[in-house]
DNA sequence: TTGAAAGCGCTAACAT
DNA sequence: ATGTTAGCGCTTTCAA
């Protein structure tokens, strides 16, 4: 348990010894205190580049539980879904800008694992959260908010507090695809929803029930089916609308992982798109256009998310006080050939 | 600057107040320490949940630099490479089991930000890091090594130190791949390689130059082109290939995210596959039997690869003397139809 | 079984 | 311009 070849770290302490000053001088020379003669800045810094000193940030933030640990935690959901990975991207680049490291939190859709991850991040004091929680009413992030934690909700916001928020446009989006396919001569259009408890899954469905509405398109409910967000789970729900007695002629795919699987299915039934199943996702990939066929898809702006919720996060950080916003963002139909 | 609203956090102190003990006793108890009085122990567990306190892990870190930080360091090129967030699943869910949590560095092949997340990582006294470095000669995280920081390398090992490695019979994998296009009677294949000075880019390129050999074709040099491992260098040099007097008539593409581009490009001329152009790549995907058409490629087993790295890292961790090992993996030939 | 006290590395009064 | 010192929250001897 004991690691005996621990890596000896030099201390302020022994930078003050060799330079001949006190630890305090060290200190400032390493914030930038202005109050430091110029001749004994050198010095230090001089010491500091020989015993290759960089200061102790556990010491320094234990110190200033007031000041900024410089980082950031981000829970997300599900690292395998492109799209969280672009909202990632969009996170990091603006935090690496800022100076800010990240402790990545995959929950991976488990509960107890994000309780786990986010009392980790708590107790290592980060500065603020970027999160994506399982669901509008989970207590362990709200408890976070009331607690004055700063925190940027992403892909969905949390009931009964205040809090900052950024999404997209989910019920339009999905209007939106929806309403292509009625327009395009679909009538028997499936929609297989992510997890039903996310708040964008149900926004989807919004969109879906009210474009086919909009299209005089009866509502059948075998046509709606519920999965988990995953791979796995566009896979098969697919399969059991296809094996229906009267099975849909277009579908409308939740999101990026379930309209990648029910891809699977139609290929594996050796099914012509849009011929004999046309298909339509929530979620545009950078590769869509490599897809058979060119995937025709809903994009969100995923790496824009990302940079606009890390924004909002600092500019909490610096000033808590300041109220809340939501940015919301628009999306964008990709007509390609897959409907 | 500062944070006026800072959310108070229990402190042991408190707790100990609450409790009508010492500091030591509710210490022992969050420890687990047998030496606790049982009845002391429940009230002092009964205030610790009135209270919701949960330890600082800064300050135990501070206090205990020679013991667990539950923290791993992942270094990481680029996050928008399917292969690597699989490794960074493996790696995850190991982590998870053993109660570590990541911070996860993405550097995006920038040498830069490399240096700063080594030096953030390294104050945060994390327990140990996986790491892909840039190249084998990386000085950053060689000393970081010689200082006796667990570490284990993914991808690529290290020059002039003792390391543990994980990674993939790349040389293998690339001849199997160019074998069988040259099998199937293509005789002009190209290599769109990674960046060059990534061992892994080599060995590919080795294997390509070896099955060429093998199989009596000549090498052009005009068909090996280098980029940097992206997907915007896989549609440039896709271009460039195509654009050749002379074109090649199949592509072995070095990485995921090239064979991707490739693909956009390919399909942007309206070339047929693999009439006009075949196209294998090196890294599978779960979802390359949707791509079009679908892709045959080098499996590299990208999750268990992250993994054992996570595994060797953590018995690395728990005895720092044991002797390095490289761990090395086999890839596997998917063969679809795009060759 | 429990408590008192030192100290991890650092910063911010306060003093000089 | 610089040094002295207290203390952030915790664990761990050492004593009782």
């Amino acid at each position: 348990m004991i690691n005996e070849n621990v890596y000896k770290i030099v201390s302020l302490n022994k930078v003050a010894e060799r330079a001949g000053v006190s630890t305090a001088t060290v200190s400032r020379v390493i914030n930038n205190s202005p109050n430091v003669n110029p001749e004994t800045r050198l010095k230090v810094q001089q010491v500091i580049r020989e015993l290759k000193y960089s200061p102790n940030r556990v010491a320094q933030r234990l110190r200033n539980r007031n000041v900024s640990s410089n980082l950031l935690g981000v829970l997300i959901p599900d690292i395998q879904n492109p799209f969280y990975v672009e909202v990632l991207r969009g996170i990091e680049d603006v935090a690496y800008e800022n100076k800010y490291a990240l402790i990545m939190c995959n929950f991976a859709q488990d509960e107890r694992k994000e309780m786990l991850y986010l009392d980790i991040l708590q107790s290592e004091s980060i500065d603020g959260l970027i999160a994506a929680p399982t669901n509008e009413h989970d207590q362990k992030v709200i408890n976070l908010v009331r607690r004055g934690l700063p925190i940027v909700c992403v892909d969905r916001g949390l009931s009964g507090v205040d809090v900052d928020v950024v999404l997209v446009e989910n019920r339009v989006g999905a209007f939106s695809a929806v309403d292509h396919l009625a327009k395009t001569g679909y009538k028997r259009i499936a929609y297989i929803s992510g997890l039903p408890q996310i708040p964008s899954s149900q926004q989807r469905e919004k969109g879906y029930l009210d474009a086919l509405a909009a299209n005089g398109l009866a509502i059948d409910r075998n046509l709606i089916k519920y999965g988990d967000s995953r791979h796995e789970s566009g896979v098969k729900l697919c399969e059991e609308l296809l094996g229906l007695p009267d099975p849909p002629d277009a579908i409308f795919a939740g999101n990026n992982l379930i309209t990648l699987g029910a891809l699977e299915t139609i290929h594996k039934k050796g099914l012509t798109i849009p011929g004999q199943i046309a298909i339509i996702g929530f979620d545009d990939m950078y590769w869509s256009i490599s897809l058979n066929p060119p995937l025709t898809a809903v994009r969100q702006p995923a790496y824009e998310i990302g940079k606009r919720a890390a924004e909002q996060l600092i500019l909490r950080i610096k000033d808590p006080s300041r109220s809340t916003v939501s940015v919301i963002l628009k999306t964008e139909l990709m007509i390609r050939s897959s409907c």
